[in-house]
DNA sequence: TCGACATTCAGCGATCCTGCTGAATATCGT
DNA sequence: ACGATATTCAGCAGGATCGCTGAATGTCGA
């Protein structure tokens, strides 16, 4: 078994699985990714079918999640991507793909 | 964006993702990896506090997966873990830490 | 300041998920 | 065959999640 890790880095692996285990969020993330690192919510919005409503919460549960950040530029909010946090998800992948 | 992944793919993304999003299919996989990759049901429900029932659903979720595949031996059923399936998952953070 | 725009907040019904309990199935040892 | 063991199947209640709609907030241009 892997060493104790903190509690914070727990809540943190769930959140971002949870936040990736939707697939809206998944797209959300490669769309901003290809759009080169950051788009604005309502860019974001328009690229699913949903009503943006829906979108700005699957925003709000990445950023939660801390996989983007947003700023405000005037009236329009640019979401980017924390590519640092998605090394969580490789970090736990890579227990099981090295061989001790 | 990425080229047109197949539906079949894209089926097998949610489901790995959604598998690895609650944390005690996670600590399963943890378990049975570090085990040495291979588990009977029992040692692995043993693992938790939760009824047994239970992880009998969550390894069904993993397996559904492709995460686990599992064999009788006798009266016990043996899970093995796939890390192939894992791979799954390795692909898609692939995209964001490459640079193009 | 007024109206248009960009986005979020609040709350609703439908559905899904989790953990539980009780019953069923299958195998082993005697 | 019988009881003990190992595990799954079936169904239920509580809670979370999703997508929707309607209203609110904040900002820009005239």
């Amino acid at each position: 078994m892997p060493k104790q890790e903190s509690k914070g880095k727990l809540d943190a692996y769930e959140a971002v699985f949870s936040a990736l285990s939707h697939a809206a969020r998944r797209r959300v993330l490669m769309a901003v990714y290809f759009n080169g690192g950051s788009m604005t919510a309502g860019e974001i919005a328009s690229v699913f079918s949903h009503a943006w409503q829906t979108t700005t919460r699957h925003l709000q549960v990445l950023e939660a999640a801390g996989l983007l950040s947003h700023e405000r530029q005037g009236r329009m909010r640019i979401y980017r991507i924390e590519p640092k946090r998605l090394k969580l998800v490789n970090d736990w992948l890579s227990h099981f793909f090295k061989k001790p």
